[in-house]
DNA sequence: GCGGATCAC
DNA sequence: TATGGTGATCCGC
């Protein structure tokens, strides 16, 4: 549809920038989420200076300046090996890509009906179903950088994935809201209960999206597809009150972009036929392709790819500029094809675990030792909780420049307990330390791959993974529709009591890590320290609007919200955005007020519950 | 197999 | 003042 104010590349420089090229790094700067609904009526360009002047000067602006240079420099070398490649006799290269196309073309499904279904702003929308007044402001979700806003926000620009002190200079009314998972997770099995009804081997995508394929369901109910998610949107609306869009298609791939070109709360379908899908395609922005993100977009585009269309003239080249996989890839973008098969994620093998945190900057030996400490304690939770060992161990560090670096090893044994993730990853940071004179670090993280399960039942004789899968939510109905082949077994409550344990254990946790900055963890075996006294802390909510720390007292605290929203000044929200984002006032509010260090956080730590 | 990069959410 | 966490995949070496 209308997808017209997405490619700022045109932008006219401004005056007061010097003579460079910054509209790409500006386009970089606005974030990954450009291409998500919302967006149509801003006026892009001020967004984007916004976001440059409140970024410029900043380490993290100076990175992503490195990035966009690096990437300018291997675009050039893509266009040097075009032009070359374009003397050549191509001949071979295209009949090949024509083979390719052809043999697609053959295994082209057109017989299944596969919708995708995405709540709209999931988090902020569920945040408004217990405080209607967020409504009609505009709101977000998110601690240091944005997970979800509402509507009302993204009129000014305001996305997800951006820093909210940006978003607070997009908007500075906005209110910010910390995330709370346990909420949504809730909130996402009702959402999912319902899609079961209409395809139990639905497949959960995240939290907030989902696959299905609705052919039997059509079949038996004689039923058209787009009656079928008419009703079931209408239903998860009645009863969960969370508004989701849809796209009804022949396969994941084109289901997963319909569904984003309605949004929120409608649908689209593209029809089961091949002239419409190609003609669907043809006109689509790359951009807009699930794995496209915004490097590729760019490589694309310099070649002269924009739209799927473009693909089919440039596919002799593709192979040699790009690799097979990616011109696999773009081959199917080019014909509208996906995958038909959707299958419960508890079908898929996971590949690895990992934890990783991020810090103000940390150049002290002993401070860095604790944080890998603490890593290696989150990560033998997550060990447990998946039931895996791992093989191979990697640590994971972001300098203070951004700059990210890895390093990986191979383990004398497969390691999940904690002292040995710290002990095998201990070397590898102590090398990175003396590779990198003055190290600083801002990010620090552990990963396990390589797995090997744990699980009593799943190990057979050779150490093969068979591995019992969960079939279905743990609802209190007994297996409500028979899943023939699935099994219905599960550890699911186990889980539940281990996530509640280690809930339990953080605050333990923080006293293990004080006394361990204290003493300083050796180099062997660091041991937990044995049931540490509960501190007691000052129970503080920050008000997400005017963000002083209010007593935690869900009544006191929820009079005092709504006092602040009642003194923001309403018109200010109601205004027509297309022109409005120029007036923000440098320095509007209030506001400024003490550190709120030291103040325990709303909300539990996030998790990210997977399978679940 | 390792390390860097990209991508999604 | 200040820019996330988890998991997957691909590429070049």
């Amino acid at each position: 549809m209308e997808s017209s104010g997405e490619n700022p590349a045109s932008d006219p420089k401004p005056e007061s920038v010097p003579d460079e090229d910054f509209g790409t790094l500006k386009y970089q700067l606005l974030g990954p989420s450009l291409t998500k609904a919302g967006q149509d009526s801003v006026d892009q360009q001020k967004v984007s200076e916004i976001i440059y002047n409140a970024s410029r000067g900043s380490k993290f602006f100076k990175h992503e300046q490195d990035r966009d240079r690096n990437l300018t420099l291997k675009i050039e070398r893509i266009l040097k090996e075009k032009a070359r490649l374009e003397r050549l006799d191509l001949s071979s290269e295209l009949r090949r890509a024509d083979e390719y196309l052809a043999e697609l073309e053959s295994s082209r499904e057109l017989s299944q009906h596969v919708i995708h279904v995405d709540c709209d702003a999931f988090f902020a929308a569920v945040e408004e179903l217990d405080r209607p007044e967020f409504k009609t402001v505009p709101m977000a979700v998110g601690k240091g950088v944005l997970t979800t806003c509402n509507y009302l926000a993204r009129k000014f620009g305001v996305r997800s994935g951006m820093a909210s002190f940006v978003a607070k200079k997009l908007c500075p009314q906005l209110v910010l809201l910390p995330p709370n998972y346990d909420k949504y997770t809730a909130k996402a099995k009702e959402v999912r209960a319902i899609m079961a009804e209409y395809d139990p081997l639905f497949e959960s995508a995240s939290i907030d999206e989902a696959y299905l394929n609705i052919t039997a369901y059509c079949d038996e109910n004689h039923l058209e597809p787009d009656e079928v998610v008419q009703r079931m949107r209408a239903e998860i609306l009645e009863t969960t009150k969370v508004s989701v869009s849809a796209g009804i298609a022949a396969n994941a791939k084109i289901a997963k972009i319909a569904s984003n070109l309605n949004k929120p709360n409608g649908q689209f379908q593209v029809p089961n036929e091949r002239e419409a899908i190609m003609k669907f395609m043809r006109d689509l922005s790359v951009r807009k392709v699930n794995g496209i993100g915004r490097v590729f977009e760019r490589e694309l585009e310099s070649i002269g790819v924009k739209k799927c269309g473009d693909i089919y003239p440039h596919r002799a080249l593709l192979t040699k500029l790009f690799g097979e996989k990616a011109f696999q890839f773009l081959a199917q973008c080019y014909l509208g094809l996906g995958r038909t098969k959707i299958e419960p994620v508890e079908t898929h093998e996971r590949k690895s675990v990992s934890t990783e945190t991020t810090f103000h900057e940390i150049g002290d030996k002993e401070e860095l030792r604790a944080k890998l400490w603490w890593a290696a304690q989150e990560l033998e939770k997550d060990m447990a909780r998946t039931h895996f060992k791992g093989r191979t161990l990697a640590l994971k560090v972001k300098l203070h420049t951004f700059e990210v670096l890895t390093r990986q090893t191979a383990p004398s044994r497969a390691v999940f307990l904690a002292k040995d993730l710290y002990s095998f990853a201990l070397p590898m940071l102590a090398k990175l330390e003396k590779d990198i004179p003055n190290i600083k670090l801002r990010l620090l993280g552990l990963r396990c791959s390589n797995l090997v399960s744990t699980q009593k039942v799943g190990i057979n004789f050779f150490g093969v993974a068979t591995q019992p899968k969960p079939a279905t939510e743990p609802t209190s109905e007994p297996a409500p529709i028979s899943t023939s082949d699935v099994n219905v077994y599960h550890e699911i409550c186990a889980e539940e009591a281990f996530e509640a344990a280690a809930r339990q254990e953080i605050q333990d946790e923080m006293n293990d890590l004080e006394q361990l900055s204290q003493e300083t963890p050796d180099v062997h075996e660091p041991e937990a320290s044995a049931a540490p006294p509960v501190v007691e802390t000052p129970a503080m909510w920050d008000c997400p609007v005017c963000t002083r720390p209010q007593i935690a007292d869900d009544r006191a605290f929820n009079e005092h919200v709504d006092f602040c929203l009642s003194r923001q000044t309403i018109r200010e929200v109601v205004q027509d955005t297309s022109e409005e984002t120029s007036s923000i006032p440098p320095n509007s509010r209030k506001r400024k007020l003490p550190s709120q260090a030291g103040i325990p956080e709303m909300d539990p730590k996030q998790k990210r519950l997977f399978f679940q």
